[in-house]
DNA sequence: TTGTATGCGTTATCAC
DNA sequence: GTGATAACGCATACAA
C-alpha cells in the first residue's frame, strides 16, 4: 500500500508538498496539485489514520460507555450521540459494561491511552474518585446530576420528576402508591428514592419497602411486576414505572389478567417512548435523545458545564 | 506525558527492555524488569495505543454497520458481537447509517484507512461492487445470504423461513395472506419476497400488492398496519410480520379496535423476542445473537466461511 | 539477556 | 512556494 513517501516519488515532490495537498493547504502550486493528485490517482493511495493519529495526538473517536446497548433508552441515546457525531466527523466506540466496574475501567483505559479523545459515560457503577483520576486524559462527560468539577454533566432532575409524578398519583386519590426501578443503586435510583421518602414521608403515607421494586428494564419485566404485586396482601394501587418499556409490559400483562387499568391500578411511565404514546400511557417525557445530543458536544468541546433537561408529565389514560 | 524512552531512562535499560517488559516477552533479566516497573508505577507511563498500533498495523478495533442501533433486532445482534469483542479484546466502531450509503462507504474507508481492522456489515444498501472493492483493506462480513468470495456471511435463509411460515397459515386456513417488512429492498427482503411469489403461485393465491406492507419497523408501527388493513376492500385474514416489535404493535392495536386475534386476523412475528413470548405471539425464532456472535468471529478469524443459522417455528396463540 | 538501529506514515517546523 | 528533517511513541530484526 503506498504511503506518503511514494507519492513524493511519484509526483517529483517532497513528502511536505504531498501532505499540504492532502490536506488542502495554501501554498502550493497548481502544476505541483495536479502531478500529486494524479500520482494519488493511480496509486492507490490512502491516509493511515494512525499514523495522522500519533502525529496529531488526536483519533476523532468517541467512547461511550452504556450498560445495556439493547434498551431503548441508551439506544434512543446513543442515536442522539450518533447523530452529532456524524456531523462533526467524530466515530463512536460503543463499550458495553453490563454495569460491571472492570468495563468501565476499559473505557477509561481508552481515553488514557489515547485511543479515543473523550468519554460519554451514560450510566456508572464505578466511584467518581475512579472516573476523577481519568478527567486529564480526555474530556468526561456524565448523565447524572452530579457537582463534580472534573466532569461536563447532562441530567434531569430525578427529584423534582418523580416528586411530580407521585404527587399527581396522590391528586388521584392514590395513597398506596409503588415503583419499579432498573437497579435500585446509582445515583439517578437514589435520587428518585429521596424523592420517594420525602413524599411518603410528607404525605404520612407510610414506607414499604416491598412497593419499591427493582430489575425492571425490559418489558417482559412487566409480567414480573404484575406477579410480585398479586401476591402481595395489600399492593400499591398506583405505580410509577421508571422504563415505558416495563410500563407496557406491565399494562399487557395486566389486560391478559382482567386487571383493570387505570381502575385496579394506575400507571405513569418514564420516557415517553412511542410504545407509550401507542398504548395510551401517562408518562413522564424525558427527552433521551436530545440528551444523547448535548452529552456529545459537552464531550466534543471539552469546556465543563452542567445542563439540566426539562421533563414534562403527559396525561394519558393509565392513571 | 511518558514515553517509553523516558522509561529506559529512569530504569537505566533501553527501550527494547522496555518494550519487553510492557509486552511480557520473554529473556528479560528480574532485576531489570523490576526497575521498569518502577519506572512505570511512580511516571504514570501509559501505551500510546495509536503509536502501537501504527507500528503493528492493527487496531484491535472492529467495525459495525448497522442501519438502526436502535432497533431491538439490530441491538440484540450488536450484543452478540459485543460479547465476543470483549472475549477477543476488540473494541467495536459503531457506524449508524440509516441505509444511507454515503454513511456505509465511510465505514468502508475506514477499513481502508486501517482504523479498524474488520468490519461486520450488519444490513446494507450498497452495491457488493462497492463492498468487494474494500475487501483487499480487511476482512468483511455480512449477515445475508450471499456467494460473494470476497466476504464471509452468517445468515439464515429467509426463503425457506417465510415459504415454511406462510406454508402454516395456509394450513390454518388462510388464503388471503399479507406480510409486512422494514424495507422492500435488501437481500433479504427480496428472499422473502421470492417466497412470497412462489408461494401464492403455487397454491393460485393471487399476488397482491397491497398485501405487501413495507416501513414496518417499531411497535408503533403496527398501528399504521392495522389502518392500512381497515382500508381494504378485501384484507388478509393473516399476516407475516418480520419484526416481533411491530407484531406485538399489530396485537396491540387489535385488542384496543376489538378485532379478535386470531379469529379475525392471524399474525405471525419473527425473531422470538421477550416481547412475543409475553404476548403469546406466535414466531419464526431467529438466533440474532448467536448469529452476531458468529459474524465476530468470522471477522476475527478472517478466513472466508458460510454460516447458515437455522430458525424455527414458535407456535402460541396468533394463529 | 540486552541494546542499537530502523521502520511505521504523517504532520509540523524551519530554513531556503 | 518548497523541501529537509525532526518529531510522534512504539515494536522488532539484528547484532552483540
Amino acid at each position: 500500500m503506498a504511503n506518503i513517501r511514494d507519492l513524493a516519488r511519484m509526483a517529483g515532490v517532497s513528502v511536505s508538498t504531498v501532505s499540504r495537498v492532502l490536506n488542502n493547504h495554501p501554498y502550493v502550486s497548481e502544476e505541483k496539485r495536479t502531478a500529486v493528485l494524479q500520482a494519488i490517482e493511480k496509486s492507490s493511495y490512502h491516509k493511515n489514520i494512525n499514523a495522522v493519529n500519533l502525529s496529531r495526538g488526536k483519533t476523532m473517536l468517541m467512547g461511550v460507555v452504556v450498560p445495556y446497548s439493547d434498551h431503548p433508552y441508551f439506544s434512543l441515546m446513543i442515536k442522539g450521540i450518533a447523530k452529532l457525531a456524524l456531523d462533526h466527523n467524530y466515530k463512536l466506540v460503543l463499550i458495553q459494561t453490563d454495569y460491571r466496574e472492570d468495563r468501565e475501567l476499559e473505557a477509561l483505559e481508552m481515553l488514557r491511552e489515547k485511543q479515543i479523545d473523550s468519554l460519554i459515560i451514560c450510566s456508572r457503577t464505578c466511584s467518581m474518585d475512579i472516573v476523577r483520576e481519568y478527567a486529564g486524559y480526555g474530556h468526561i462527560v456524565l448523565c447524572e446530576n452530579n457537582n463534580d468539577e472534573a466532569v461536563s454533566v447532562t441530567y434531569v432532575n430525578h427529584y423534582r420528576a418523580f416528586y411530580r409524578a407521585l404527587t399527581y398519583l396522590y391528586q388521584n386519590g392514590h395513597v398506596k402508591i409503588g415503583y419499579c426501578i432498573g437497579r435500585k443503586t446509582g445515583v439517578n435510583s437514589l435520587q428518585r428514592q429521596a424523592a420517594y421518602r420525602d413524599f411518603v414521608s410528607k404525605y404520612n403515607l407510610g414506607f414499604n419497602e416491598d412497593y419499591i421494586i427493582g430489575d425492571c428494564l425490559y418489558f417482559e419485566d412487566g409480567e414480573k411486576v404484575v406477579n410480585k404485586l398479586r401476591e402481595m396482601a395489600s399492593p400499591p394501587t398506583a405505580l410509577l414505572v421508571t422504563s415505558d418499556q416495563v410500563a407496557a409490559g406491565i399494562v399487557t400483562c395486566c389486560q391478559k389478567l382482567d386487571i383493570a387499568i387505570p381502575g385496579e391500578l394506575a400507571i405513569i411511565g418514564f420516557d415517553n417512548q412511542p410504545i407509550a404514546k401507542m398504548m395510551d400511557i401517562t408518562t413522564v417525557k424525558i427527552p433521551i435523545e436530545e440528551m444523547g445530543s448535548n452529552l456529545f458536544l459537552q464531550a466534543f468541546n471539552g469546556d465543563k458545564s452542567r445542563k439540566e433537561m426539562q421533563v414534562r408529565l403527559i396525561e394519558r389514560g393509565t392513571v
